[in-house]
DNA sequence: CATGAATGGTTTTAATATGAAACCATACTT
DNA sequence: AAGTATGGTTTCATATTAAAACCATTCATG
């Protein structure tokens, strides 16, 4: 009667969210992604019970997609950083966002913009392009079986 | 003590999870994306319990992700469609999807393959363009606050 | 060096969610 | 008219979540 688990589902959207499919994890990643490392740095901006932070963080580093590392400053605690794993959920978090962005704020634009470095412009929305580069979209892709 | 909601975040990431950082609604928008419209399809195909099944597609329903709409072959009972809500997740789907190939497979590729349906060609990993069109990689990237 | 506070957790307890199975009403088939 | 398929709901046992209290180290201060 424990969860339910798709880690060796044949379908990798199924083993991705058994691994971070749940409320908390890839917020802890934002968080990461945004420079916080210590453990009480994520607990105060997620504002999470600290044993389910705690579970959460042991099960990322299981998972490869944080690590622990000795403390920056010399310190005696270890720090979290993310793994090139966890850095390439980048793109997961990108879409989540766009998709936040255009659905998920009726009451207007929501307050926090993704900008080219550069420019300073807000970015595009993820795009999907074939082998020759062609651009794709819903009706131009399809799932095959190597069965 | 409820489960802590993030619906009205400032983040688009949050907002997101929000709606569907669980473990089962992405599976059944995949199951949806994938042509399935029926109760029973989507219990089968996922095999989770009927209860939470149908406690899922209600909450995706009062979300507009899906919609229930008189059956199709003119019978008494409804069948869910993806609205284009549900239908603009297909981004985050897929990057879950690469995310997973890349990491979720250690013993070997997986078994699916997302392609180009022209070209039957594997497609590419989704790209982030900045307004004028240049490529953008994950130091390219700021995130702005509006306030 | 002693004391107090901050850090990084763990433990305990209560509430809620999940999963399995049984149940039930309606619709469809024969 | 009887039997079966469909689309759920209910019940119950177990697991997960949340909040708060607790605890051990570490770090700063007098």
């Amino acid at each position: 009667m424990r969860r339910t688990s798709h880690e060796t589902d044949a379908c990798p959207i199924a083993r991705s969210l058994d691994a971070i499919g749940d409320w908390w994890s890839l917020l802890i990643v934002r968080e990461a992604m945004g420079g916080r490392r210590r453990f009480g740095q994520f607990q105060k901006n997620l504002g999470m019970a600290r044993n389910i932070l705690a579970a959460r963080l042991r099960r990322l580093t299981e998972l490869g997609i944080l690590q622990t590392v000795p403390a920056a400053d010399g310190g005696a605690h270890h720090e979290y950083e993310l793994t090139a794993k966890g850095h390439d959920l980048l793109w997961v978090l990108v879409a989540l966002r766009q998709w936040g962005d255009r659905h998920q704020f009726p009451e207007g634009p929501g307050p926090t913009l993704l900008v080219d470095r550069a420019q300073r412009l807000p970015v595009k929305p993820l795009e999907l392009h074939a082998a020759d580069g062609r651009l794709l979209g819903p009706g131009d892709i399809l799932l095959l079986s190597v069965d």
